[in-house]
DNA sequence: TATGAATGAGCATTCATTCAT
DNA sequence: AATGAATGAATGCTCATTCAT
């Protein structure tokens, strides 16, 4: 069926890519890990780029979801700690951390992706910054913090994890989980 | 002379490295950003690779220096807020972030460079918990802390911003600065 | 039936020549213009080649009936005359024009064409060459023609008017069959 | 040397094209036939239609030399003839024609080609129609003749030559000319 | 009979690198 | 030291044709 092939062939491409880079990778790598010819694969995506973009808009869909479903309605602190350890694990796969740095360098100059990342950038924020006011309305919440700079920072954080562990890994993820709920709450808890 | 001609080649890459990707940039756009020739410009570097080495070198070396210089002996804590005002500012500009990010992508899949970033963030890590375990002794620093995990964490925050800061503008960076700090001294600070 | 279904095959074909050239239109491009699918087209049609061949013998039919309709009986030389608006206004047409133009480039490079259109050639310059000799037999010709040269020379000209119509449209038909008529007349009129 | 190297390749294109068609010939094909490497012929030429673009401008200007060198001053009627057996002659020389009708078709699809041949075109036309004007003047043409519609015509035959050439070879050069001389004179001259 | 997914060789073009001058 | 023409393998992509359904 369609749909199958299609994220076949994305599978395959992400594995490629995070192997070798988005651009040290040739269609034809592509199409040998897909198992599927040249001609076949342009039936599914019209280029290389299309592949990017779909990956792109595939990895911000999962971005998203992760951190989406802590904010409706409970104390977001709590929320945001439970989801740590999701979010740390993730980090801390090889293939996605790889894939997403490919990926964020391609959307630093490939316009139309850098379109897929703004859209769901700006939702993500809009649902944390969201959630931090809330959180202050009801009291959970350091009155005194600016949202949005509060925001932008522990989104740079989630970001950066990815790379970092590429090259360290020497901290135990739960560790690191256990560290970084503290500080959520120590930085936005009120009291 | 030599260096003055390296250095000269190095920032003609840097710009189109920033401006168009990595593998986007061929030799002839150098050449002509740097007024050389092929034939001279491969007698400074041996080959592209050798160049995007170079240049992970001296980013990297400017990074250390930007964090090395508050590490040795006041309060880690201020010293690191007195920072924030460069870093965040050195995080905004785009054709470092951009730069940054092109260079952090080339680290994740060739080796030599891997290498390179894997020296200097040893160093810079070890540095940084170092300072946190003085600064523990000393009783400036939360005697509850992680110094591994914390130095991860911040160190990722710091990795993060660049490639936030090119999709997400409407944060003025003295509030970046002034909610950075007050994070540090919160998550960080004894008491 | 049949024969309908490869009559629309290459009606749809010889559109898309006529628009984008014969080497630039694919297969799939003609399978959509006939609306009909790739493995239905070659059970009416064995190659694209084959249906080339086939418009070179549906164009020169056309034409050679054009001009075999006035040679039988009267006068030549007022038969023809009488063919010229019909062949001014073809030639004017640009559809026809321009697979003209494609189907005799193909017939110099593809033996195939080549033979059809020798074919058409033979027939059409005996039927020509046949009646000047008649009619100079019968006094309607001018006896000091050579009518192999002749017939050359009237053909090329009818030859390559489409083309030249393709750039230049500033003559009105009429005044072009008047002019031609008039020529015919000096040039092979006996008197 | 720059230009030189430039006409080399022409002329292998040139024999390719004519060989082969200009989309039967592949950049190889050429390469090899110019004994120059794929890298080096993008030197001199940026682009496939760039070479063809080149053939076309070449093409055109020998042929409006060809007829342009007998307009100026003394009687078109007899400069023309004169002219023939050139004229004749190059019809009918094999890989002249064949690149004449490539060349052609070529301009039929390509807007940047056919400029190069409405440029030229108007040109000849323009010289071609002031002649006879002039010749009207001066009582050597026919004053009740149709200058634009005439010169359409006789351009047109010349257009035809070539191709007709490629497919009937019985009537020797010398009989087209004598009889194509003929013609003109009873056609144009007055009397 | 008809479909349309699949094939894979072929295409125009690029590019890191070399080397005669 | 410097030039820039030359190399040729590699790239992303196309297309006539086939064949399982």
């Amino acid at each position: 069926m369609h749909k199958r092939r299609k994220s076949e062939i994305l599978s395959a491409a992400a594995l490629c890519f995070a192997a070798k880079g988005v651009h040290q990778t040739s269609m034809q790598e592509i199409c040998e890990a897909a198992a599927i010819s040249a001609g076949a694969l342009y039936r599914y995506f019209e280029s290389k780029d299309a592949i990017i973009f779909a990956l792109a808009e595939q990895e911000r869909l999962e971005n998203a979801e992760l951190i989406a479903h802590l904010t409706p309605s409970e104390d977001i602190v709590e929320g945001l700690c439970q989801a740590l350890p999701e979010i740390v694990a993730l980090s801390g796969d090889e293939q996605y951390g790889r894939l997403t740095i490919e990926i964020g360098a391609e959307a630093a100059r490939n316009p139309a992706i850098a379109e897929v990342f703004a859209r769901n950038e700006t939702e993500l924020r809009g649902a944390l910054v969201d959630a931090l006011k809330r959180g202050q309305g009801r009291g959970d919440v350091d009155p005194s913090l600016d949202p949005e700079a509060a925001t932008f920072l522990i989104l740079a954080l989630f970001d950066g994890m990815p790379g970092r562990r590429l090259f360290v890994d020497d901290v135990a993820p739960d560790r690191l989980v256990g560290t970084l709920a503290g500080f959520l709450r120590k930085i936005l808890g009120s009291a």
